[in-house]
DNA sequence: TTTATTTGCTTAAACGTTTACCTAAATTTC
DNA sequence: GAAATTTAGGTAAACGTTTAAGCAAATAAA
């Protein structure tokens, strides 16, 4: 049966076979080396494109110790902001013409760890990272980059590693949308969060208290819930049960699946929203100005994010080495406000 | 400087070193082989933590000619359907300890037909994919099978390559949302959908124009109205001219992105939904609950069908090949009806 | 002319595994 | 107790590249 089997695979020895010259000549000349002439590298070429012959990448990353491929690492996908951001990751990746490994860790330390610890076998150039947000302990992390191993961190970073770090205002846009809320004269304002802390919702977290302080609100620890981080109905009645005993008139939703938890939990205690009670959520979800009522974002610029991670690892790649850690940048999020936070 | 260049990498010849045993020894004890004592296997395991030792992939993948690496090429990655389904793949390739590459065509017949060929390299041991839209000629596909590389097609399938192939109902989903706008009285139903053509959307559009043939109704060509493929103010302009001109009460959009277009058109026009248009979209997002109105969906079974196709493909890989051009899976999509098609 | 340099290619080792084949000792079988 | 088998390892080749080192012929410099 002349059956679809691995066959006839072409290499450099076919292509020197076929040409006559030996095996160095080959890989030379397709490396357009100086050491080969050019009617020579000429043939090579030629015959190379007849026989559809394309390199090995496992002989040359075992022969170059580097293999073209990085990892992408991060907590789900299933989110507008990672999704986007690997949007823009993926743009220089295919222009670097490298090759893009992805993990989730599904937010957990453990598979984090783990997948660091597979990396550590050279199967990467570097990484391009969000957190997991109940990492704590950060070995798996240093040990990697005392490999050898670039990490550019992008949106959940890690503050203890000294190394490039691609972030938003978090702090900042937290503050912006509290005052928002504020100045739409809410007075008793909760945020809610998840459990596990990253620390960019710490960061979310301290913008908003600045924002209360700011105006004479002491910030209180009721104000506050943290929610299962993923999309559930337990977070739904957890969260009526807070709007019922706390009585807020504004919610800051501080991930993207809190904003359907937040919305749902409203309907469903006949809340009106913006009337009754008032809602921003960090979120990227190109639906947020359909929602009813349409809905007041933190929009972060997931895909520039990406890119620009993306970019600063490259350039440490090609050519020498930057000072990565000296790469610290900060990507502003816009505050879109719309119906939930007021009369348009 | 003592700075983290790639030192003291420890690898088999280490391992063998420290034990005093052959290299032989310390790879057939780690893969477990009958060949060596347990005392010894024991003590190649003990120090192989000791000392950290990861085995190098690539050096591997070339012995073995197979890299525990699969491909997932798909056409985009900021969508609901395509982020799920990859969260569903990822939850088989974690279990079997295989690796994933990420490749996103943007729906582009040449970067898929590039990637394809770079695929005949053997860097994976199979691929899932979604074909791009515009991809007629299937030679690059071809190509890659009977280099031996299995593929497992999800969602946008090429029928014309014998496969293992996972879909939805699209007919018959497009059947049914179309009957749901009939029954709630709609005479005029338009199907808003993209260039390009995958298979699947010609299935809804005949899935569609079914419906109507059935009730009596002669499918109008000016009902239909092709759209490019991603989110843009354009699309907003021409379906607003859309329904300017041809006054549809029902609109039936094919690709998530279309979704919040349909609406954002209505709004401009002052056209209220339902009353004045009733509106269903294909569509995974979880926002659908909580749109201005709530959104009547076709929803599509992303997370299964990521994951039966990895399943599939891992079944064939894993022991003995089965015969994937005889897997031919219907996953049903749902209609989950909301507010956007009548009075709930 | 002689010597130095450049050009264009070859040889062979290396990257880190895996595995077919070999071997010597220990054990079993008769 | 001799022959057959099993056990526990070792040797070396192979996977397909890349590259340092070498070398003969051609060219340039002296």
């Amino acid at each position: 049966m002349t059956d679809g089997t691995k066959n006839n695979k072409v290499n450099m020895k076919t292509l020197a076979k076929v040409l006559n010259v030996s095996i160095a000549t080959i890989s030379k000349a397709l490396r357009d080396s100086h050491d080969i002439g050019d009617e020579t590298k000429q043939r090579v070429i030629e015959t190379a494109r007849l026989l559809h012959y394309v390199p090995n990448p496992y002989a040359s990353s075992l022969r170059k110790r580097s293999s073209n491929t990085i990892a992408i690492v991060i907590p789900e996908i299933a989110d507008s902001f990672f999704s986007q951001a690997i949007n823009g990751i993926e743009s220089i990746v295919d222009q670097e013409k490298y090759h893009a490994l992805i993990y989730l860790t599904h937010d957990s330390y453990e598979r984090e760890a783990q997948m660091f610890n597979d990396l550590t076998s050279g199967r990467v150039d570097g990484v391009l990272m969000s957190v997991a947000s109940n990492t704590k302990d950060i070995k798996h992390i240093q040990d990697l980059q005392q490999m050898g191993v670039p990490i550019v961190f992008f949106d959940r970073v890690c503050e203890d590693i000294p190394t490039a770090k691609i972030k938003t205002d978090d702090f900042n846009s937290a503050y912006m949308a509290t005052r928002h809320l504020l100045e739409q004269d809410c007075k008793n304002i909760s945020l809610v969060t998840i459990e596990g802390y990253p620390s960019i919702l710490q960061a979310r977290e301290e913008g908003y208290k600045k924002a209360l302080t700011e105006q004479g609100i002491k910030p209180n620890d009721n104000n506050v819930i943290s929610c299962a981080n993923k999309y559930t109905h337990d977070n739904i009645a957890f969260l009526k049960q807070h709007i019922d005993t706390v009585k807020p008139d504004g919610i800051i939703a501080t991930v993207e699946h809190l904003a359907t938890t937040t919305y749902l939990a409203c309907e469903e205690m006949k809340l009106n929203i913006p009337d009754d009670i008032k809602v921003v959520c960090f979120t990227n979800q190109i639906t947020a100005s359909i929602l009813n009522p349409p809905l007041t974002t933190v929009l972060q610029p997931a895909y520039e994010m990406g890119r620009k991670a993306a970019e600063l690892l490259f350039r440490h790649l090609s050519g020498r080495p930057i000072q990565m850690e000296r790469e610290n940048i900060i990507l502003p999020s816009k505050l879109v406000v719309r119906a939930s936070t007021g009369t348009v």
